[in-house]
RNA sequence: CGGGACGUAGCGUAGUCUGGUUAGCGCGCCUGCUUUGGGAGCAGGAGGCCGUGAGUUCGAAUCUCACCGUCCCGACCA
């Protein structure tokens, strides 16, 4: 929001009408534009206007950006950097779990979606169909689709159809299975309201896509992929995750059971940000998946798949920045060092610059999350504020700024981001002998602070009474910020979980992992095996 | 895909109700000078067919209609 609307609101007057009215007002309006716009980067706040703030965030980081193709977005070199971070590390994670990568079409027959019931009816809603091969111009030269196919041709939303179709191949004895295969790919679904890392129509994304001999191998396939996750979330998105089963309402579309990782974020809402499923024999036998055991008989294959995607950028940002900015763990950093030279003087600007590459190269030099330690001189031509700002903006974990000063005392000046920027001088051979300990503990505190913010925001709740109070807002004005995650006796009966979306727009997000106290449903009062987790969803 | 709000320079916006000089302003950008441990100051400058297309009118950023896009709410979803 523009400073003079904030200023009309809270004045309930426009700047145009003070300039011929109330000079003296004005300066004190413009006093105030001044400090407002020093206090934070981020304009609106979080507490202003939660889903604007994301906006500016994404853009204030330089991380992505809309395109001419609706619901797609850009993924700029930041951004990026990130993603191949979390791709990197998670795909080290797979193939230490024994997988193996893979690439299947882009393109899916239609008859292929078509062969498993639930499938089709959870998908084809947002499906991209390609129905023609080719261009020809009409007779006003405008081009038009021409060519069209025997079959019409989707566009994966997700591949369980046409990597079956291949497994049937693959897969015909018990010495074949288990069959361990992750893909990296982009995926296509046609979504109505998009949003940046959080919902577009073309994403990235892995799959997993497993067969076993049994049922139970299978299950445990999905348990193991979600603790991957989990891992993965926890300790590399420093993102505190809920482990737990989907109810059968929020379940995979063809999945015997899915299971999940939910995150909260800083607006308190759930965001899913993983999820395994266990398919049972539903796509091998709809894709023909069978092999012959060891007492010779035929049978059908298990199946599990798996995925994470580009949307876990969107969960980091609404678990860490603040009213700054972008905050990045230091583990997924694309750069975790600026080294920003202040050269206020000419004649010092050669041994400034070169002290700051000198640092550089060792600092590269070391080791920190067993990886070299990420390091960017920032020697653009642009004054020391401005340059330090951008990089806040951007959320890199230390910035250090060295001028002609520090040359002589042997000093550097250190800003966490993750103390909101907050910077102090050190020596630099300190600092050079602690690079490592300071990301660590950015690292585990953007944990922690997460970590108690789930905690602080999350809470038994034994009453219906209560359970509706802690949905309703209590500014209807923004109605965003509230509730959290409750954490309820449900009998599970799928009419009280109608009518939770009905009445508050919450859903059960998941069952968590070792649940298991039995109590009362608040709804009937009839008996619940364990508590479920309650909250509004992205 | 339903309801609402909104589209004016890279970003944020004034002007629209009540049609009428050359469409203002802030940030950013370019040039010069001055500054220099800090998101600089002064001076000058570039950048808009006012989302697109029709219509009403002597005249449209302003009124009407359609379309496109953005954001919010709902349905859907990683």
């Amino acid at each position: 929001m523009a400073f003079e609307q904030i200023l009309s609101k809270t004045f309930g007057i426009q700047i145009r009408g003070l300039e011929s009215r109330n000079s003296q007002i004005l300066t004190l309006g413009y006093g105030i534009l001044k400090m407002a716009k020093q206090k934070n980067a981020i304009s609106p706040t979080r507490e202003q206007d939660y889903p604007e703030w994301y906006q500016q965030v994404v853009r204030a980081a330089d991380l992505a950006e809309n395109t001419p193709v609706r619901g797609c977005m850009v993924i700029k070199p930041w951004g990026y950097g990130i993603w191949e971070n979390i791709r990197d590390a998670l795909d080290k994670m797979f193939k230490e779990t024994g997988h193996k990568n893979a690439y299947f079409p882009l393109f899916i027959p239609k008859s292929f979606l078509q062969r498993e019931a639930e499938h089709v009816d959870g998908f084809a809603k947002e499906c991209a169909v390609v129905t023609h091969s080719r261009l020809e111009a009409d007779k006003d030269g405008i081009l038009q689709p021409a060519g069209e196919l025997d079959e019409p041709l989707i566009v994966r939303p997700t591949s369980e159809t046409i990597i079956g179709e291949l497994f049937a191949r693959w897969v015909q004895s018990y010495r074949d299975l288990p069959l361990l295969i992750n893909q990296w790919a982009n995926v296509v679904r046609w979504e109505m309201r998009p949003r940046l890392f959080l919902r577009t129509a073309e994403f990235l994304w892995q799959e997993g896509h497993t067969v076993h001999a049994s049922a139970e191998e299978a299950i445990e396939e999905t348990r193991q992929m979600l603790h991957v996750y989990a891992d993965f979330a926890e300790n590399w998105l420093a993102m505190p995750v809920l482990r737990g089963e989907k109810t059968e309402a929020e379940r995979f579309p063809g999945a015997e059971s899915t299971l999940c990782i939910e995150a909260m974020m800083q607006d308190r809402k759930a965001l899913q940000a993983g999820t395994s499923h266990f398919l049972g024999q539903n796509f091998s036998k709809a894709c023909g998946i069978k092999f012959q055991g060891v007492e010779g008989k035929e049978e059908f294959g298990w199946t599990t798949s798996w995925g994470v995607s580009t949307r876990l950028i969107g969960g980091m940002i609404m678990t860490h920045s603040d009213d700054d900015g972008l905050v990045v763990p230091p583990r997924l950093a694309p750069t975790q060092v600026a080294i920003l030279p202040v050269t206020p003087k000419e004649n010092t600007r050669a041994q400034v610059l070169e002290a700051c590459e000198r640092l550089s190269t060792e600092l590269k030099g070391q080791s920190v999350f067993d990886s070299p330690v990420r390091v960017e001189v920032d020697d653009r031509d642009l004054r020391g504020g401005e340059k330090y700002w951008q990089w806040v903006k951007k959320g890199v974990p230390l910035t250090v700024e060295i001028g002609p000063r520090d040359l002589e005392n042997g000093t550097v000046f250190v800003g966490r981001r993750d103390l909101g920027g907050k910077r102090e001088g050190m020596q630099g051979d300190e600092f050079f002998a602690s690079v490592g300990n300071l990301l660590s503990a950015i690292q585990k505190n953007l944990f922690d602070q997460a970590a108690a913010f789930q905690k602080e925001h999350t809470k038994d709740i034994d009453s219906k009474e209560e359970l509706y109070e802690f949905f309703t807002p209590k500014n209807s004005s923004k109605p965003e910020i509230h509730g959290g995650f409750a954490r309820i006796h449900w009998d599970r009966q799928v009419q009280w979980e109608e009518q939770l979306k009905n009445d508050l727009k919450v859903t059960v997000r998941c069952i968590p992992e070792g649940e298991s106290e039995p109590g009362t449903c608040l709804f009937s009062g009839d008996s619940s095996p364990g508590r479920v987790v309650v909250a509004k969803s992205y």
